[in-house]
DNA sequence: TAGATTGTTAATCGATTAACAATC
DNA sequence: TAGATTGTTAATCGATTAACAATC
């Protein structure tokens, strides 16, 4: 990267960006105001106008942002001029869900494999992907160059598959599991532990 | 609440104090310092020290933190010391697996009706739940008193979910979509939005 | 008493917001 | 030129970390 560093609350914020960015038709607006942007997303406008001064850096006073542009460059961001593979490893019912849901592929990203180590499940096909065993995992990941995997297995296999895919090359992970992963080495891992979501929302709704 | 108000950083940890304590056991084990558990789950000390007092109050020196009023003080904060009732609005992939995930009931959660519009579901049972038709919501809602939804409905209509959830009456929405919820009443919500947290991911990985 | 451990006060850091200058 | 809009610099805010005093 030559850019700096982009720092960790712009980065939260820029799948919304592009979110948004998408559902608007070019050619009816060829560019954008950080006002109006902020006006949309709920944000502060001198946010928004810092962030896209980090994300893109070129906006005109008067004019704005030029939308195209701005789309690009973050999709440069996100390295997703090209499609990501990604791995499911778990095919339980989370696993099963997100072997289903639609809005990866629009969003850049292939399920590439569904890996589980049921004998009962090996073989099954679930939308177009067939699940493979876990002993071909290592494999996969190193042919298939496999960069994000997520991580749904029960709680106590958790770690055990995150060393296996760190030993596989995998750089980031996406871990459903309440599991606190250990990694010593730089691999990045966002955790969604939905029963903790509930339990903060517990807390914010008497606090 | 007599307490202060609990800071936003402190209530993301809460859930992970409270699974780390009960998994230990408590014949064996009393009392816990700040020490030991910023070791166990990689945070700093002062941290700890910082957050339990917060969040309980009563740490003794050179003896640590009683366990057992620890884990009571932290189940006070999240009402859990009685289950608490969730609904899930829209049984599609991600709410079938919801409705079916284990971990609700153990943090204090207990699914207690699924919805949807879709008349070949309505009536359907689902790990113990029959989906019951989106008409009996309102009722449903103000009867059992429901304080946490979940909407796992199609993007279009979350709004709309939203906005009904609302009027009858829940205090705390989590959000699958990737929706931007438009809630003026003082209404907590949470997004969990897994592609976006896999674009995050793969910014981070090139960052 | 001495040492471990807590709690408090001050310093640092990053993120957000405010004020304002630059410019198309 | 005037006005809208950007970008920059400074102020504020909250969270984390460091230093140290209090105490069982």
């Amino acid at each position: 990267m030559s850019d700096k560093k982009i720092p960790k609350s712009v980065i939260e914020r820029i799948p919304t960006y592009l979110d948004f960015l998408k559902q608007i038709d070019l050619n009816d607006n060829q560019t954008i105001s950080s006002t109006s942007l902020a006006q949309a997303l709920g944000l502060g406008e001198v946010q928004v106008r810092k962030d896209l001064n980090i994300i893109a850096g070129n906006g005109k006073p008067k004019i704005g942002y030029n939308m195209k542009d701005l789309i690009n460059k973050i999709k440069s961001i996100i390295r997703s001029n090209e499609y990501t593979n990604v791995i499911v490893v778990g095919v339980g019912h989370i696993g099963q869900a997100l072997a289903n849901y639609q809005g990866f592929y629009e969003k850049g990203f292939i399920i590439k494999g569904l890996f589980d180590n049921n004998k009962d499940k090996i073989g099954k096909v679930i939308n177009n992907n067939t699940i493979k065993s876990y002993e071909e995992l290592g494999g996969f990941c190193i042919n298939e160059k496999v960069d994000l995997a997520i991580i749904a297995v029960p709680l106590e296999n958790a770690q055990n598959v995150c060393d296996d895919l760190i030993k596989y090359g995998v750089k980031g992970i996406l871990n459903f599991t309440n599991c606190i992963l250990n990694t010593e080495h730089d691999i990045k891992v966002r955790n969604i532990d939905i029963a903790s979501m509930l339990t903060k929302l517990s807390i914010e709704i008497n606090n």
